[in-house]
DNA sequence: AGTCAAGGGTTAATTTAATTTACAATTGCG
DNA sequence: CGCAATTGTAAATTAAATTAACCCTTGACT
């Protein structure tokens, strides 16, 4: 049985940004808040949050508010940001490159422990800690250190080949780049988060045309 | 008023994903197909693909079913993609460039026609057509050029800055990678699009642990 | 030509989810 | 000790998404 099963997808997604604004408010230093005003910095209404909060438990206190630390830390515990769960990247374009410099895994619940690629210009090459290595590696690879997430930024042709190669070694979830939608092939027992860029960025230009004929 | 008032949010984010598929079974060959097997490809249901697309018109033949070409031309028309609005990048970072490097942009709506970033060590250095200016050349540019839209891949503390000059100055729409929620800010008139990879990341986290639970 | 099966257009019905409202219960503070 | 603030929570409301149903057109086959 899962741990949260009947919360909704949207409240989920709303942790994260939970998160990271009470993450920026402790930097500030402050201490408490209430519904109402985090409802007006994060742009919900002050039920909304008391009530998203709620299919969690209660951790706010009558009459004070939330604290803000603990919220946050509670938040944390709830996505499972201290996990620290061996994931590797497959793919080391320019992509791959840019979320390994970029994104603090290890903030989120994810360590790095490996890159591969099957470039034979690239492999071998070091960025940060890791060395990449070749793709043809990969399933000795798993065996040996048995990462538990994966992150992919290849070819779409390749993508499903090798998810299925990553699942049968024990990979629990992705992190999806490629144009092929895995959460349609994995339909339980594997977490997909798709991320389609190019998805968004038609989405912007679908906008953009709606806000311009408004005017 | 805009174009298409009045079609929910959730429908406007699937018409890519429909874009994509049919450009996919295009390149195959297929010249037809029926709302039952698309929505077996695609995973969805057959009444709901007919209903999507029944909020822009009649894009179908009862009895015959869809032909791939002109549906996906209608999509595309529908979401822009041939606009080619003047498009600059603010911020060459690992992330920026990765964008750069791998986004089709002309396909999606955007040309781009400049870069801009304050580093000293990154101005003056060319990626691809284009060389890096330096972002205190920002509004003059716009004054020059006209960009009607901007991607930021930018720090969180200058994002609420370089928006309003870009805004001030034209820009209509925004494909954020900032951690600023510049939805919040921009209520109408301006069409913002958040890319929030470290959420993304966390909501990953959460389903991870919830299908690990559940064995 | 005529018949029939296939399949989209369209409206209605259903289900589900998101949101708001409301108020009792609790706490901090003066 | 009492008041103002503010959460917890259930109920009510609203909105949206989804499914179902059926008519109508089309193409294929005889």
């Amino acid at each position: 049985m899962a741990r949260y099963e009947g919360v909704s997808a949207s409240v989920i997604r709303r942790l994260p940004r939970y998160y990271r604004f009470l993450g920026e408010l402790k930097a500030k230093g402050m201490e408490r808040i209430s519904s109402r005003e985090f409802a007006d910095i994060i742009g919900l209404t002050a039920s909304q949050i008391r009530q998203d909060l709620n299919c969690f438990g209660g951790f706010g206190q009558q009459g004070y508010g939330y604290n803000i630390e603990s919220l946050c830390a509670e938040i944390g515990r709830i996505l499972n940001v201290d996990a620290l769960r061996p994931t590797i990247l497959v793919g080391a374009g320019n992509l791959g490159l840019a979320l390994v410099n970029h994104m603090r895994f290890e903030a989120r619940g994810f360590r790095l422990i490996g890159i591969f690629d099957s470039d034979p210009e690239k492999i071998g090459h070091t960025i940060r800690d890791w060395q990449i290595q070749d793709v043809a590696r990969l399933e000795a690879f798993c065996q040996e250190h048995h990462p538990l997430a994966a992150i992919l930024c290849i070819p779409k042709q390749v993508a499903v080949e090798c998810a299925d190669l990553l699942v049968q070694n024990g990979v629990k979830g992705f992190w999806n780049f490629t144009h092929q939608d895995l959460s349609i092939i994995y339909k339980d027992g594997i977490a997909v988060e798709n991320v389609h860029l190019g998805d968004s960025l038609m989405t912007l230009s679908f906008n953009i045309a709606e806000v311009m004929d408004a005017e």
